[in-house]
DNA sequence: ATAACGGTAACTCCTGGAGTTACATCGGCC
DNA sequence: GGCCGATGTAACTCCAGGAGTTACCGTTAT
C-alpha cells in the first residue's frame, strides 16, 4: 500500500461487505486479501469506521465485519471523515503576538475559506453512496 | 513547523509579499522570520511557486521574491496545487488482474466522484484571492 | 475443548517533510 | 574590478506517521 491510502482501502473494504450483505459477517484475512494488505492493518481500519457506526464487528467463531446500515445510507464523505484526519489542512504554528501581523492574524483569516473548502469537500463526497459504488461493480 | 503545511505556509509567504507589494522584492530571510522557519525551506517553497509564475525571484544582492501578477488574480486554489500534491486522494495498488471485481474495478468506479471531489475543492479555494487575504490582515 | 474469529500491544520498516550546513552563482554597488 | 548580499541547490540529519508483522488475549459457534 501506498502512504495515507487510509480512504481508498475503507471504501474498498467497505465495498466488499456491500457486497456480502446479508451472507453474514466477513473476516479480515477475506477483506485483507482483495485489498491486498495484512488482515491487522483492516482490524484498525474498522475499528474507526465502527466508532463512527459505519460498520459493526461479530466477535467469536464465524465472526467477521458487516455493514452496520443500508449502504444507500453511507456516502465517501462518511467514510473520508471516519478514516482520515478532521482536518483536510495542516496549519503551521503561528505566533499570536508576533510583531509580524500576518504571522498573527493569518489563523482566524484563513480560518474561515479552509472551513469552506472542508464544506465544499464533504458536499461532493457526499453525492456518492457507497451502494453507488458496489452497483458500478460487476 | 507541522509535517506537510506546505499550503499554509506558501499562503503566508504570499501574503507577506503581497504587503511588500511595490516596495522591492523580500528575502527569503525575513519571510523565514515571518513563518518562523529557515531560508531554505522558504526558497524552496517558492521555487514550486516560481514555477507555477505565481511569482518571481529576483538575483543577485538586494534580490528577493515578488508577487508575479496583481494578487488578486493570485487565488487560494492556485497556491494549494502549486505546492501540495497533485493528487488529493492516494490509491493503493489494486491489480487490474485480480478475481476479486472489487479490486479490479475500484479504480474506474471511484475515479469520476474524485475527481468531482477535488474540482469541488478547487472551486471553493477559488474564491478567496491573495489579495482578500492580505487586505484581512490589518 | 477446540478452532476461528476480533482487539490490541509492541515492535520494525519506510517514506516524506522539515531543518540545517555548505557552496556555487548571480548581480548591484562602491 | 572586487565585494557583498542575495538565490539555487545538493547533501545530509532528524522526526513523525502510515504500513506491515508477530504475538497473545478474549470471545463464541461447533
Amino acid at each position: 500500500m501506498l502512504s495515507s491510502s487510509r480512504f481508498i482501502v475503507a471504501v474498498h473494504a467497505m465495498s466488499v461487505l456491500a457486497r456480502f450483505q446479508g451472507k453474514g459477517p466477513v473476516c479480515s484475512a477475506a477483506v485483507a486479501e482483495s485489498v491486498h494488505t495484512n488482515p491487522v492493518v483492516i482490524r484498525r481500519l474498522m475499528g474507526e469506521l465502527e466508532r463512527a457506526h459505519l460498520v459493526k464487528s461479530v466477535a467469536g467463531r464465524a465472526g467477521g465485519f458487516e455493514l452496520s446500515k443500508d449502504p444507500a445510507g453511507i456516502t465517501l464523505a462518511d467514510v473520508y471523515f471516519a478514516v482520515e484526519d478532521e482536518n483536510v489542512f495542516r496549519m503551521h504554528k503561528t505566533d499570536p503576538r508576533s510583531c509580524c501581523p500576518v504571522a498573527a492574524q493569518l489563523g482566524k483569516v484563513l480560518s474561515g475559506p479552509l472551513r469552506a473548502a472542508e464544506c465544499a469537500l464533504h458536499s461532493s463526497l457526499a453525492r456518492t453512496s457507497i451502494r453507488d459504488v458496489a452497483l458500478a461493480i460487476v
